[in-house]
DNA sequence: CCCTGATTCGC
DNA sequence: GCGAATCAGG
């Protein structure tokens, strides 16, 4: 992929994940799991501010009507958080949680009815608004709520075998 | 340690 | 314009 500029497609989802509450390496996984990118969340960030979301405090709230021609204003995140219906704090987390696509993993793909204890609730079929929600339903780790695959996927993604130049610790052994 | 947002700066 | 590197806080 090498277009200099994002897709409006790209651009859109940002805007919408945005004004949705996720945070911006959230937006960033979720967009690269939708359209097969890399952004990072450096990128998301960047390219959100670039893009004219982000607005400056001061030209928002304030008494001052800021001198926008025709076009509304724009209320990201501070304002839109404002004026917008601020659901609890537990229905904000929500929306990040689901979707995200999957590494090669092979997920039972089971009803909520079905899913045990024991199983991983990584959801699946998020894309479609209505469709049924499954989920992966491999064994989960101990100590996540997700198989191991999946543990990892909603943590660090570098996790594979990133990792530059570790220093390797000297360690001299001195018993005292 | 992990994460987060925000800025700078080379490309 | 783009985004990695970097900084600064939680």
């Amino acid at each position: 992929m090498e277009p200099g500029h994002w897709p409006s497609e790209h651009s859109d989802a940002l805007r919408e994940h945005f004004l949705k509450g996720m945070s911006y390496a959230e937006i960033g996984r979720q967009i690269n799991a939708r359209f097969g990118t890399a952004y990072t969340r450096n990128a998301v960030i960047g390219r959100a501010k670039r893009l004219g979301l982000v607005v400056p405090e001061w030209m928002t709230s304030p008494s001052i009507v800021p001198p926008l021609p025709g076009e509304a204003l724009v209320s990201p995140r501070r304002s839109a958080l404002a004026n917008l219906n601020l659901p609890p704090k537990s229905a904000m987390k929500p929306a990040a949680r689901v979707k995200l696509r999957c590494v090669g993993v092979q997920p039972r793909l089971i009803e909520l009815v079905e899913l045990e204890a024991a199983d991983c609730r990584y959801p699946y079929g998020g894309d479609k608004d209505g469709e049924e929600i499954t989920f992966c339903g491999h064994p989960r780790q101990p100590g996540s709520s997700y198989c191991a695959p999946h543990a990892r996927l909603t943590r660090r993604s570098g996790a594979a075998s990133a990792r530059i130049a570790t220093p390797v610790a000297l360690r001299l052994v001195s018993p005292a």
